[in-house]
DNA sequence: CGGATATTTGATCAGACTCAACAGCTGTGG
DNA sequence: CCACAGCTGTTGAGTCTGATCAAATATCCG
């Protein structure tokens, strides 16, 4: 999954959006795809907005949340490296879009985007894996809100970072072995699952006085006993 | 959107495979779509089973669910005619589908999917859009279950379905203009909107009592007051 | 009619929210 | 070096929404 370096600049960039590229075509990419940085708390997709343009995440962590009237948030997702955004179905977006730490991302124009998936053939098969894999996430994720205790919502939440961490070794520092790094504040964790920061900071700590988990200074915790997690997770160990 | 009858026997069979279908590929589509019916309550699609075949609904309605090890079920969604059913990142089905009421769809094999998207072109563009259509769906039914009270839970379904029977008159009998038809029961609404049969019922009353809603016989629903509706959806009416 | 299933209604309970106060860390400026 | 502000996270007390448990009623269908 990991491309080789020499295709364009970032490997994730060329990886998430055509697989194998060839040397030739490289010089048609770099014209539709242009790079951008984000600062933190930075906003660069807005819901209701005009869907004009696709992002491909290639360094940092991206929150993606819907709003209501009264300024209620859900966090719907996190967008990693790789991710691909910009899906709209009615010419809008249907969610907005900001920067978690600072993000690196490429921009593809909705016109170029239709060039890009004409031409290259593999790309709208790949493109078509990545929203499946996203509904899939979707999905365990309305489970999670409908039907989970906040105890299990977090537990969940870490023992996916956990998983993801260790599909993408890039997230984990050397140093930390089963240390997972949260690059969001308990405010945004709270809004994703559908909680108040309040009780992110009770259930972290019930998990703490557990043994399952540690802190491992700012922003990271460290998962001790990851059975105990999955099992919390699935609502096997009864509160 | 609607197909011309004469490709193969349903209209919404052609257009969710692949819109304007040719009298040429008939024959060909016809080997490997295959016609079912389920009768309701029945599963045709088990969570964690290989993901062997795509389904495509042509008429009826499914319930998609996950569930967890103790019982607790999520409805993730509906599938009505035209949905396409069967995406699996792992290998394995993320959820199970049961007839909601009486259901026909055409199954399609794993194997057999793949040669129909790489021979019809629009079919996989098709595809893409329905996913995400079905991603932004999701992503709404997040902030439902994370954020909105019993209220505008209900409130967001009925609106929604309302959509639905305007957008495809199908749904909707020419006897009862403003009415709409729920084939599922209070429970299935309930893991729907993550809430229990007893607070839909008490919900359905609140909307009646305040004159937004009207019983219309079994299974229907009559819609007086769309915009009180929509309001509450949105929680932009004060409990 | 009768039995099964679904819905409605009532009373009580509990998990998570709200509101409020406090602690810890970070960076800033005197 | 310390004082302080500002922010994030923690902890506590009280409240409330929706769940649970139980019973009564309604609806469907043979």
């Amino acid at each position: 999954m990991i491309a080789s370096e020499k295709c364009l600049r970032c490997p994730v960039r060329s990886t998430a959006i055509c697989g194998g590229i060839k040397q030739k075509d490289i010089a048609r990419l770099s014209k539709v795809v242009h790079d951008m940085k984000v600062a933190p708390g930075d906003c660069f997709l807005e819901q209701d907005e005009p869907a004009d343009n696709y992002f491909i995440i290639t360094s940092g962590t991206v929150t993606l949340f819907k709003l209501l009237p009264d300024g209620r948030r859900q966090v719907t997702g996190f967008a990693d490296p790789g991710h691909f955004l910009g899906f709209a179905n009615g010419g809008t977006y249907g969610f907005s879009a900001e920067a978690a730490d600072c993000v690196s991302l490429c921009r593809i124009s909705r016109r170029d985007i239709n060039v890009l998936l004409a031409d290259f053939r593999d790309m709208e098969r790949r493109v078509l894996d990545l929203l499946s894999d996203e509904l899939t996430r979707a999905q365990e994720q309305l489970l999670l809100l409908g039907r989970k205790t906040a105890l299990e919502r977090l537990a969940s939440f870490l023992s996916t970072r956990t998983e993801q961490a260790d599909a993408w070794p890039g997230y984990r520092t050397e140093s930390a072995r089963d240390g997972i790094v949260l690059p969001m504040n308990n405010d945004t964790i709270a809004d994703y699952l559908g909680l108040t920061n309040e009780t992110v900071s009770r259930m972290m700590g019930v998990l703490r006085d557990a043994r399952i988990i540690s802190r491992g200074g700012r922003n990271r915790v460290l998962v001790r006993d990851r059975d105990a997690l999955d099992r919390i997770a699935l609502g096997e160990t009864p509160v």
